[in-house]
RNA sequence: CGGGGUGUAGCGCAGAUGGAAGCGCGCCGCGUUUGGGACGCGGAGGUCGGCGGUUCAAGUCCGCCCACCCCGACCA
């Protein structure tokens, strides 16, 4: 059984989290360079990570649609910026039913353009505004070099499209998503995020203004979590999108749109997880209980398994995702090792000593070992597990932002700035121009994260030319 | 596309000087086990990345090709 342990962290970061990912089977490598298949514990997590986030989608108002994943190419180069953006990256259909296809299809990398092309039918008064529609999808982008989760060719997300009357409400719908992806983020995944802005070289490509959740991972290298796009007219006027407002004048909408992708599952791993494997967020745990059976013969069994079966009901009764553990072929110890490395927040054991004193032995998963466990009375079973699960959902952010507050410096100069990459997010004041963000990326690979949305009082000077600088950024390293 | 590396059983690897393809883990069967990765016995599993060459003989030597991984350029 060994050979089911996973490199530490410290060892390769790299390894320990390829590894991670394949042996807590949360996805494999497929046939084809760069594609991933999701495994049923990974798309469970994906689903707990898809429900938190619609429900909030349409507490906001927003519907779900689907739109074709076959995109004309004439769509993708109706806006400048977006076919420049997404060109290098765009996998081609060229034939169909063995004929050569009059025009080729683009597999899409993202949907504005046909979306666009449907919202200029849909939109013709005020009335029809604003238009609130998400898809749950998957698109394709040929990446040169890719990644279990972080970047493969195909990958499923949700994007957001909307269309709005007004440049302010089209802001306001910009940010509240982004408000929510912090939430979710925050709440949800126990992961601290930073909001921010995106620069004009980082913006998504045909986006007015681009926004941000950057999360740090632990080798410190930064994570574009989720993006919320304001559109401006940019697309309104490439696919002609116009409505007739109060004054029977013709005007074109406004458009967001806005993104959360499977990648967010690489960054619960690479933000909670130790050497012993992964350590999920209660609130998104596909099991957030596992119960292990202990018993020496028949007779123990017996008596063990009775109360594993009635902990299973009274936790299930009280909507806890909660799994028995009741393979004979595998120990104890090797069970406890094995749902440590799948990151299940809380392990209850289950042995004739509890059996007998009417207790239940708890493991916490975020605090791993012998001495980490609790004995608890089988009385206080759901108040109990109820209040660990709170915990360690607490517990595991409480850690990551103390973890991020350690390794972000505001470094004084550019030689602090460069000595110090390898362990701190920097934080400084930029001028805003493209020539002193272009200089950090060549000199040092660090890329601008984001623009801080809420900044000190009177700015600074611009840690490369020491002009006046009113940006406070965010510089890292970054997947 | 540049720079480096690796291809031998499902996974991880060993196979100096050419001479009968191996080890550990996993897998299957039976039995004993079970409070931190159990053990015994018996099994199954191979186009040694591909093609060509040298040789009586190639996993091993030579040439070409392919794939994958790591580091850059591109990126959610």
């Amino acid at each position: 059984m060994a050979s089911n342990k996973i490199p530490s962290r410290s060892e390769s970061f790299a390894d320990w989290y390829n590894q991670l990912v394949i042996k807590a089977e949360l996805a494999d490598y497929a046939p084809v360079r760069g594609c991933m298949v999701v495994r049923p514990y990974g798309w469970a997590l994906w689903e707990n990570i898809q429900q938190a986030l619609d429900r909030r989608f349409k507490a906001t108002g927003h519907k779900n649609a689907a739109f074709p994943m076959f995109i004309p190419m004439s769509f993708m180069e109706k806006e400048k910026e977006h076919v420049k953006g997404f060109a290098p990256e765009l996998a081609v259909v060229t034939v169909g039913g063995g004929e050569e296809l009059e025009e080729p299809l683009v597999v899409r990398p993202t949907s504005e353009t046909i979306i666009g092309h449907m919202y200029s039918k849909w939109i013709k008064s005020y009335r029809d505004l604003p238009v609130l529609i998400n898809q749950w999808g998957n698109v394709v982008r040929w990446e040169l070099r890719t990644k279990l989760f972080l970047r493969t060719l195909e990958f499923y997300w949700q994007e957001g499209h909307t269309a709005h009357a007004t440049e302010e409400e089209a802001e306001e719908e910009t940010i509240r998503m982004l408000d929510i992806y912090a939430d979710f983020a925050i709440t949800d995944a126990s992961v601290p995020v930073i909001k921010g802005r995106k620069s004009e070289s980082e913006k998504f490509a045909g986006a007015m203004r681009s926004y941000t959740i950057e999360a740090m991972m632990g080798d410190i290298r930064a994570l574009q979590a989720g993006t919320s796009h304001n559109l401006g007219q940019n697309f309104a006027k490439a696919f002609d999108i116009r409505y007739l407002d109060k004054q029977n004048e013709l005007q074109y909408v406004w458009t967001t749109s806005w993104g959360l992708s499977t990648r967010f599952i690489g960054a619960i791993i690479m933000t909670h997880g130790d050497d012993q494997g992964l350590i999920l967020p209660p609130k998104l745990a596909p099991i957030q209980v596992v119960l292990v059976p202990i018993y020496h013969n028949d007779e123990e069994k017996t008596k063990v398994s009775e109360v594993a079966e009635r902990v299973s009901r009274e936790l299930s009764s009280e909507e806890i995702r909660v799994h028995v553990d009741d393979r004979e072929e595998v120990t104890p110890g090797f069970k406890f090792n094995d749902w440590e490395l799948r990151g299940v927040p809380l392990r209850i054991e289950i042995g004739p000593k509890d059996v007998n004193k009417k207790m239940l032995t708890f493991a916490r998963r975020d605090t791993p070992g012998k001495g980490g466990k609790a004995v608890v009375p089988q009385t206080q079973l759901v108040g109990q597990v109820a209040e660990v699960l709170q915990s360690v959902q607490a517990s595991l952010f409480e850690k990551a932002l103390a973890f991020r507050e350690a390794h972000t410096l505001e470094p004084k100069d550019f030689t602090e700035f460069k000595e110090n990459l390898e362990d701190y997010w920097m934080l400084i004041w930029w001028c805003g121009r493209g020539p002193c963000e272009a200089k950090i990326k060549t000199e040092t690979r660090a890329t601008n994260r984001c623009m801080l949305l809420e900044k000190p009082e009177g700015g600074g000077k611009c840690i490369i030319c020491g002009k006046q600088a009113k940006e406070r950024a965010f510089f890292a390293r970054a997947y």
